[in-house]
DNA sequence: TTGAAAGCGCTAACAT
DNA sequence: ATGTTAGCGCTTTCAA
């Protein structure tokens, strides 16, 4: 192993202190044109490459940020990733990413191996499986910038960027409702998680507001995939009331309704279908699948932004920001009751 | 900010000397039960953890390897990312990941800072853009552990996993000949890069040895997206030769290219189109998209399980593997003539 | 403008 | 089994 370059043999070359070459490469102002230049040709030549580690050991900051996701195959979270990377990309902030794949054993490993990493920030989306949220307490008693994005925590006091879920869940009911329909079932999860949950309540509010009833058996509280959708599709079809839409939890699983009801030899938007997340293949599916739009770029746009602001003061928690980004439907041929 | 426990707290607390304390907490055997219990109970106590910078630093190891790839938003790279994450997972090795947008620029940007994070290895996939890889030498010189996948180069000596790319263009040319599809047109980038290239070849070798002409209008080398794709297909139609399949070089481009067949009157498999990658969608649009499989899983695995070997000898380098996958076509009806 | 020197928190000889 | 001690490569006072 070639041993590497340090500011030590630079500083001997030119025969100036390690702290003049430190000072030179980071751009210290009180240092002569001349001594830069120096510095500067012979890092080069010696194909220096300095050593973050010690950087941050010394200094405190390893400008790497951690980012906790259920998972990054879906579309939805690859996207948030991405536009963070974006928003953060002229800063210095390099990002790690950790997934939890829906486990909290995973989820609290994830938030002990970024502190281990000492990282200069977090940013999370709870697992489906996180109730209890102690682990993610540590870094706000470290004082580290903890952001909380789309699946978060009410016992957590901390920033967060979310979805107004409950207005989803009303646009979505309210959207069937205008084209026509009736007697919407809602088909999602059952876990407590507060993005769920929420939707649930501005749907059952929709259909409140128009004075239509709320029936049990046409909310399916199963799990979330295109086998839950279609198994959730056969059960209201086979119940007593059967539905004339159905909303699904995501895109997915409105994809497995829409199998079922193709199978059963019903071509929505006979049966109305709304699924969230608008992921690429919902415009192509057929028929075209109308989504809630959740706008990941925003979401990611709007992580980065915070965090930045929140590292500009001495206490990052001095500031506590909630945003709360506005959903919007993509209509398709999945709902053009006609 | 609350100053963190470092093992001298511990030490002090104990009566004892850091080294124990080191020793102790990383499990090393000749220490009494009595001494780890002790140690173990005041880290707990004192709400210790562990600064991996300082060790890192001291000891040239971070655990981290560094993950670059195109795009993290393609379900193929996203696949590989997760299997890596699952194959190292039970190593102690932490993953970061770079993504460069098909840009050089930002590939060697990704280099320099996975190389000044003092990562343990690098693994790679190069952009559309990459054609000098000097970048990637300095990774070699540190005697890093560097693998590449998928989009590799053959101006760097060193391990790869890869797809037989040459035998996916075969396949996806023989299943359409299999079929009874005569006149095939390929619709890929333009780019030279060995895997589109790769592909080409194999299909052209098809078309040969079934004694059919190789007709360059039938080979459009434009773009790779769903707009690439329709744009194609429209090129196609109009020609004074039109095709009987397509090959698309990827599924969005395949899709793009059924878009434009349905509007022009045209269903699949009338006009036959298979596609690489088997996204998610694939399955799920109308007609369902036959596919050539990659097998993301099987690559990522792969790179988890080489690196792991590579780090096992004093000279990564010594070992040199160049492991071939192989495609398998996933059939659909977007090829089924009948 | 530059130099000297003290650490950041940990590991790993080398001693005992 | 445990203690001593010298760094890893850098930043950052304090002096000059």
């Amino acid at each position: 192993m070639k041993k590497k370059t340090t500011i030590y043999d630079i500083a001997k070359v030119l025969g100036v202190n390690v702290a003049t070459v430190s000072r030179a490469l980071s751009g210290f102002p009180a240092i002569s044109e001349a001594t830069r230049k120096a510095v500067e040709e012979t890092a080069l030549a010696l194909n220096y490459s300095p050593n973050k580690l010690a950087a941050a050991l010394k200094s405190g900051k390893t400008y790497i940020i951690g980012i906790i996701v259920p998972s990054i195959q879906s579309h939805f979270f690859a996207s948030i990733i991405n536009s963070i990377e974006e928003g953060l990309k002229n800063s210095g902030y390099r990002v790690i990413l950790y997934q939890t794949n829906e486990s909290v054993e995973s989820e609290i490993k994830g938030v002990k191996t970024l502190l281990e990493a000492r990282v200069d920030g977090i940013m999370a989306s709870l697992s489906l499986q996180t109730k209890d949220v102690a682990h993610f307490e540590e870094v706000v008693v470290q004082n580290i910038p903890l952001i909380l994005f789309d699946r978060v925590s009410p016992l957590l006091d901390v920033s967060t960027i979310t979805m107004d879920d409950y207005k989803a869940g009303y646009m979505a009911a309210q959207f069937l409702l205008d084209q026509g329909y009736q007697k919407i079932a809602f088909v999602t999860t059952g876990r407590q998680v507060n993005i769920f949950t929420e939707r649930v309540r501005g749907y059952k509010a929709a259909l409140e507001e128009s004075g239509l009833p709320i029936i049990p058996e046409h909310i399916i509280l199963g799990g979330l995939s295109i086998k839950d959708g279609r198994y959730a599709a056969g059960t209201l079809l086979r119940g007593k009331n059967p539905p004339d839409a159905i909303i699904a939890g995501d895109d997915f699983t409105a994809l497995g309704v829409i199998k079922k009801l193709k199978e059963s030899g019903i071509m929505p938007p006979e049966i109305g279908v709304i699924g969230f997340a608008n992921e690429v293949f919902s415009g192509y599916i057929t028929p075209n699948l109308t989504s809630i739009d959740q706008h990941p770029n925003q979401m990611g746009a709007a992580c980065a932004e915070l965090f930045l602001k929140m590292i500009k003061q001495k206490n990052p928690y001095e500031l506590l920001e909630h945003t709360v980004l506005e959903p919007t439907v993509v209509e398709r041929q999945s709902t053009a009751k006609k």
